[in-house]
DNA sequence: CTCGTTGTATCCGTAGTGGATATATTCCGA
DNA sequence: TCGGAATATATCCACTACGGATACAACGAG
């Protein structure tokens, strides 16, 4: 599973593993929270979510949760995920770099002019 | 070049239009400015760059610059390039849409803890 | 029991990416 | 001024990600 080099993060990936970032979930759930947050501008097809959750398990990023609601009344049919160690890390690496891309882009006068102390 | 519905920008696209928003630039320079804008963690091939220009540039979202260089001397094999209005739109429409994931990110704890108002 | 919905999984055509290669022009040292 | 290295653009090819279609299993409502 877990590999020697850092397996590079595809767009679709990172969406993934942002929505992960805020507990764990389960595919359809996962679409839903992308196609909200980004206001349906980003939507993941179900070819390309299931593909990446798997990828993103094989390269021990995320790892299937046991299922824990206890309030829901339990579907056999969901599979939830969870963030690793190492996929916080590779979310946390990520999101950092696309925080960089946001500040050249506030710098470059591209966003509504944000309050930037810099 | 210009089309009706607005074309999806990739990210070596916007990587591009990002470069190009600071001003206008020739190739070589792009790919220089986005690995050290990233501190290298992303580096547009030769393929891919001019590809993506010449995609862009049948997009109507940029357009090659005249050359105005003065101080240099003139190099005639560099082609510079600008960006379009349309460009300049897609480009913070783009913009937009990753200040949004960075927020996210940040809320969800994926980011060093900034300070954010809300 | 039956039907519509939810949820997961796979397949296939298309498109973007990255690297290698080719070629022309400029710069610099001998 | 001659030649070689570096700069700069451009194209080609293999690989992979993506998106949509399709299939199928499980749940809920009537």
């Amino acid at each position: 599973m877990a590999k020697g080099n850092p397996p590079p993060i595809t767009p679709a990936a990172f969406q993934v593993l942002l929505a992960l970032a805020r507990g764990r979930a389960h595919g359809y759930g996962i679409m839903g929270f992308v196609s909200e947050l980004t206001g349906g501008s980003v939507q993941l097809g179900p070819g390309t979510l299931y593909r990446t959750l798997s990828r993103l398990a094989a390269d021990g990023l995320v790892e299937e949760a046991p299922d824990m609601s206890e309030d829901q009344p339990h579907d056999a049919r969901r599979r939830y995920y969870q963030l690793t160690a190492r996929g916080w890390e590779a979310a946390a690496r990520e999101a950092e770099l696309i925080r960089r891309l946001a500040g050249a882009a506030a710098e470059a006068g591209l966003l509504g002019r944000q309050e930037r102390s810099a």
